[in-house]
DNA sequence: TCCCGGCGTTCGTTATAGTGAACATATCGT
DNA sequence: ACGATATGTTCACTATAACGAACGCCGGGA
């Protein structure tokens, strides 16, 4: 399928899954034997995955993962270090609405992180984000109305509601304020 | 490596690789033709994979990813509920520690939310989690020193931190408990 | 009607992922 | 010091993922 100069054939993600195995097992203090005996994997196939020469099948990945015990997905993740990043929290006048974007990344995709604070009887309308966007809503205090416009819910301190942000959708405090944190994760476009 | 009555393997996870990928095509209306063309792939393989009959190497599903533009991951997922998902708050009792996987999905970015309770005095240990991840936490109520085990911060009510999540970190409370909303996203091999 | 161009499937064949054995080190307990 | 048992690597071999070529099927012209 591949070129390759002798023995395994060498492709990018590869190199990068068979870093991430060889991470997770030693943060698990695992031998790469012990793996592959847990996996029912010979050495020599552990060997050269984590050498980063080889393709393996998702069989193996998933039996890999299984001994591991994290998600297979956890397999493909892939490098790119941000310093720690510090955003103060901030004070806000009695009765003033709150909108903070508090962080975002764009490695792709793109995820960001908002803080909403919203005094008594408050009426906001969110605006629809492209389509396949989850929008996620955790209350750190307070009580109100949101959702999709046309299904709305009331959350309390500590509830969750996710729906698909490509809808248009409301926020709404009754009797007090309320403070939210809001999750926003796009995936591609296709 | 699997026992097989003959032609191809069929494991678990193969079944829904093949599923999701038929699927994905068919949202884009891509004929198994085409799709085996862009992918640079046969059409027999394709075939074979979506049929369920299987075991893909990364490679080959890097190649069906690329030509879905989709991320790799989301052809490894079951399909993720785009509808409302409704996460009731719960209650702990009076010093007791709260930590919650409140929602997860991986749609493009593994995304993990957590809700995290610590009563006063308390020290926890994170456990680290897959090269390149990011960690956000943000302040609900409360007090604590947070963040990577080598440069921890003293955080505040709506202060938010964000650090690698791929080495050691911790959280502790002193005088009294802390709310803390943990957001933990894993970039994704492409 | 009969082609012709697509489609998806099923074959035999070929390339290669995974294996098991042998190997070189390293770390024990006696 | 010495075997005994761990580790990770390299090799030839085997099992099988992916291939190319055939097949039957369907819809659109001529």
């Amino acid at each position: 399928m591949m070129a390759a100069a002798s023995g395994r054939s060498t492709s990018s993600s590869a190199a990068a899954v068979g870093a991430q195995i060889r991470r997770r097992r030693e943060q698990r203090g695992m031998s790469g034997s012990e793996l592959a005996r847990r996996a029912g994997l010979s050495k020599a196939t552990l060997s050269q995955l984590e050498a980063g020469k080889g393709n393996p099948t998702i069989e193996t990945l998933d039996a890999l993962a299984i001994a591991l015990r994290i998600p297979l997905t956890d397999l493909l993740t892939r490098d790119t270090d941000p310093g720690p990043v510090f955003v103060p929290g901030t004070e806000i006048a009695e009765g003033e609405v709150g909108r903070e974007l508090l962080r975002r990344i764009s490695s792709g995709h793109s995820l960001e992180i908002w803080r909403l604070r919203m005094p008594a009887h408050t009426d906001l309308t969110g605006v629809p984000h492209a389509t396949g966007t989850v929008e996620h809503l955790l209350v750190a205090s307070g009580r109100l109305t949101a959702g999709p416009a046309d299904a709305p819910r009331l959350l309390g301190p500590g509830d969750l509601l996710a729906f698909a942000g490509d809808a248009p959708h409301l926020y709404r405090t009754d009797a007090g304020p309320a403070d939210v944190t809001v999750v926003i994760a796009s995936p591609i476009v296709g």
